[in-house]
DNA sequence: AATCTCATTCTTGTATACAAAAAATCATTC
DNA sequence: GAATGATTTTTTGTATACAAGAATGAGATT
């Protein structure tokens, strides 16, 4: 490609971070991921730069780079500020969104509605993305389309800790229903209120699953 | 004395930016820079790097580093979110200031307030962040903290845009007491509603309107 | 006169070499 | 046998050298 070596070397490390491939705490040590790119440590280095910026690789000075491990706190806080973006997501969708948009975002709902009464969790869960990524874009505000989705990616480390309860994806389906139904009809105090529910649930479920969590995931971050 | 030099280059890179020196748009030749700074490309490109990360500066692939040239359209995404994150500050500072908390939120308000039949547009707006800053802190979530500070830096160099209305500094440090006020008494629905009043500067119509535009109607400000 | 082409030059991107700091290892001492 | 301190080793941070793509300018062509 026309691309830069480090440009190369972004995306696939940043999919394995997300991934989990390479999971939180994991250290990154420059000379092994150059060779194992066969390229020299100048364009790991600006790679690892970027991917600290964008909070998914902690730097430390001196002592090198870990994938960035995220500590309970500011998982919390993170969900906190994400629900708020979703849910000014929803209400400028709801004033802004084009026929054409609309169109998209019924065939999204209908392809995640189709498998409402499965228990393939990792599929809904793809399609799932593809409606929200709908959304973002139905809010005309690019800036905050890419902030969502940067925080996303950024959660998504941590996506083993959701809670695969049974029969959830029905409830959630519906929800989103009635959301994509409120944002298409451009009810956009509805929309918001609806996108908070709904974070808001899969937050109290968080919240109740943390009790249960592993100690060595109640660490604090440095 | 600093880690090193990248992190040392990196702040005075920035603050010539935020403050308005290095104005959007200007090019950011290596060679220039490294010879500025005394030191060789590398820790230039490091510092580079990390201000694009950041929104701050502007990389072309092979073509060089800019100050970062927003767009209209781009200013107006970026208020929007800025008028949002501020009001969940507003609304979870409301639940969550502590006393020792709020004794400073109102002494900020005073500072701010001694000021408000002058015409000293820098320092009300010094003393502005820093009331604004602490209501950050009060929300008790360091991750939107952060979220809001880099936001607003990012801002900062198109700060020149603010219009400068006599007797504006009145108006705005009213409203901040009736904002301190309802944060203090822990009215958490109205202390967002007073956020999203203040920081909303030109209205919602209008900026409904600009989101829809194409954006070759309003090109970059540089 | 304007534009297109080609060569030169300049700048960015990458590799390698070197310096300095932190980690690891080993030896000595209590 | 444990702890501490010095030495070795490893790893990060910076400088320099080199390669490749983009900007620039001169000359030719229409």
């Amino acid at each position: 490609m026309a691309t830069s070596r480090a440009n190369e070397i972004l995306p696939v490390l940043e999919q394995e971070i997300v991934t989990g491939t390479l999971k939180p705490g994991t250290r990154l040590d420059e000379t092994i991921l150059a060779e194992k790119f066969g390229v020299s440590r100048t364009p790991i280095r600006e790679a690892l730069n970027r991917l600290s910026a964008s909070g998914l690789v902690e730097i430390r000075p001196r002592r090198g780079a870990i994938v960035a491990a995220i500590s309970v706190q500011d998982l919390m806080n993170m969900f906190e500020v994400m629900a708020d973006l979703e849910a000014l997501c929803a209400r400028l969708a709801a004033r802004r969104i084009t026929p054409p948009e609309k169109a998209a975002l019924r065939a999204a709902h209908e392809s995640c509605h189709a498998l409402s009464g499965s228990e393939d969790f990792d599929e809904y869960y793809e399609r799932n993305l593809y409606l929200h990524d709908l959304l973002y874009k139905a809010s005309h505000n690019a800036f905050l389309e890419k902030q969502v989705c940067e925080l996303r990616r950024r959660l998504s480390p941590h996506r083993r800790l959701q809670v695969r309860i049974p029969g959830r994806i029905l409830a959630s389906s519906n929800e989103h229903g009635a959301l994509v139904e409120a944002v298409v009809t451009g009810d956009a105090a509805l929309a918001e209120k609806l996108t908070r529910d709904h974070v808001t649930i899969q937050g109290e479920r968080f919240t109740d699953f943390l009790s249960t969590l592993p100690s060595h995931y109640l660490q604090a971050s440095a």
